[in-house]
DNA sequence: TATGAATGAGCGTTCATTCAT
DNA sequence: TATGAATGAACGCTCATTCAT
């Protein structure tokens, strides 16, 4: 075939993405190498020039948009100056989003293959957890909030939503709207 | 090799048992079926008398065990005239446990693959939840609850304990404890 | 299940026809002692206390249907004092018959699996060839055809037929007919 | 093992080779994909880059060979200005020949293993068929032949040959004789 | 005679990975 | 950097056959 030549980050972000694309449509045993390999046009050989195994791979593509919508939502939580109330009412959007230019759209609306997701939801949480409880502790440095256990708050606002976001009964738009409200009653309480 | 014949129900209770010891120690791909016969001294082929699928089986091992996990706590909820209180303060049990003996404990204290403990956590919240939220319902309707979307309500209670147990570093003692002590104070403020 | 005693030969016999009509429609490979056993509501080890394996099962159940075929023509060709004209005009009843309740008109018009369709089809031309041949040596000595190399022309006569019987193109009574009238032509050239 | 690369079609030819050899020799179902590929000093993989399963190998490896008896046969009959008569003593060379150089001499002179050679056989015939349909009919142009039932004349030159040429107990020389010499006498007649 | 749970060997197939080009 | 033919080990699964009941 035409030999296409690639700048190594491009190349290297290809795969990523079409990787993750596919891990979570189909699965991740469903998926082989082979499959990556023809969706980018590319020779099998080339993916282990970039991830030395499958596995490898597959965690650097999950981990990488995990961290991705972390850092999304800390961008959003450390604006200066922005009042806890703020933080509540963008907290689901790590998760969802209306935009469905967003990646994150993806993953609230698209097709999916229930291990993957299940797997991608936990390490979201996972790394959404240390920035949402930072947070949590500046506004009890703030007097923004009443002193707790900051750690135990943010493991429930952040992994408490997991119960509507992944009731796929519920239509998308309806599971935000009610975590919305429901974290903003009880974050009040705790002012 | 000699043959044993036994009551197709106990076999296959036998198969469910070592498969999801095994899926849960190695990881799913990490065990053949073969490793599974091995453990039973049966034969590979019996497996498929029980089970179509390596898949089926493993969907059956861990759906098992977390619809038991989900029926324990139901008995707790449900003994009669037991005030929400005590439901607070068994709530991280349907995770964990103190005796040694009981399956669970292996949960939070055995060896891991992480792969098949997200997941088994995952479907046990699964499961757990509407009988959290059918007794937070009924709470409401005795009065010792105010009335609250107890759907999201239940969501952050049964969900939102995965950010402290899953949390590897700390102490499994020290996270039902918090655990605790956190949704013991929540729900008091919501009487 | 409920045991039923059934008296040898008609158990045997039960099976030879199970057995036939599976391996017809499905072919060889992908008929399983399991799957003949369970559409005869018996369990598979009845199988082998009847035929020592599945391949003398098969083997058994083409011979015996060929046989039968064989036998018919032979019933046919020697009705005493029939013309050679008559055996024209019934030979291709022998793979093909009007009645649908004979079961050759299975072998014809049911659904079909290639590869046993074939074998099937060679097996009674081989056993319908002696009888044929048989059939012509007296036509010769009788006078009613001229001295030829009856082995030959027997073979030409049986095999000769298989060419449009296969033709799935062709609608069945079309093939019977045209052969009916090739043969009685060639017939009358050698009397 | 030394890794020794060829191009695709060479490769691809050597497996239709050896696989049609070994079905042959030992039938179907007793030759494995691991026979193919030892005797090629390949790995068994490799064979799956050819043919997507052992029932297409199989298929692909006949119709290869039925393809190239038939094509033979073709050019035989199609030599400009050759006589019926021409047509008459060349035609059991389809299935047979006396140089074991060969190819088909091993099919009628090799080791066999029934079911295969069935196959085959038929497979050959069906392929030949309308080779010799389209010379007949072209003979009845030119006058060599009177007007008749051509597809049924054929289906007779060609599968009549089957009944002499499969009897295993005449030597391979007679029935080939034997053949030509019967054929001849017939078309004569038909003349 | 009949059952059906159990065996165990084997097979087709897949696929992550390697390497000659 | 890129290709894709080739490897080879493993694995899921099937199934003819056996045997305790």
């Amino acid at each position: 075939m035409a030999r296409v030549v690639k700048e190594p980050a491009e190349r290297r972000q290809e795969i990523l993405d079409t990787a993750l694309r596919l891990f979570y449509e189909n699965g991740y045993e469903q998926t082989s190498i082979a499959d990556i390999a023809h969706a980018l046009h590319i020779a099998q050989g080339l993916c282990y020039r970039y991830f030395p195994s499958k596995e490898a791979l597959f965690d650097a593509a999950i981990d990488q948009y995990a961290e991705r919508q972390a850092a999304r939502l800390q961008q959003g939580l450390h604006a200066p100056a922005t009042p806890l109330r703020q933080l509540i009412a963008e907290m689901p959007t790590f998760l969802d989003t209306e935009t469905p230019d967003d990646p994150a759209y993806q993953f609230c609306h698209g097709p999916e293959s229930g291990k993957v997701h299940d797997r991608l939801s936990l390490l979201i949480c996972h790394k959404v957890l240390p920035v949402v409880e930072t947070r949590l502790r500046q506004a009890v440095a703030d007097g923004e909030l009443r002193p707790c256990d900051t750690e135990a708050l943010a493991s429930f606002c952040v992994y408490g939503q997991l119960g509507l976001l992944l009731d796929t009964q519920l239509p998308a738009a309806e599971r935000v709207q009610r975590l919305r409200a429901f974290l903003q009653q009880q974050l009040q309480q705790l002012a």
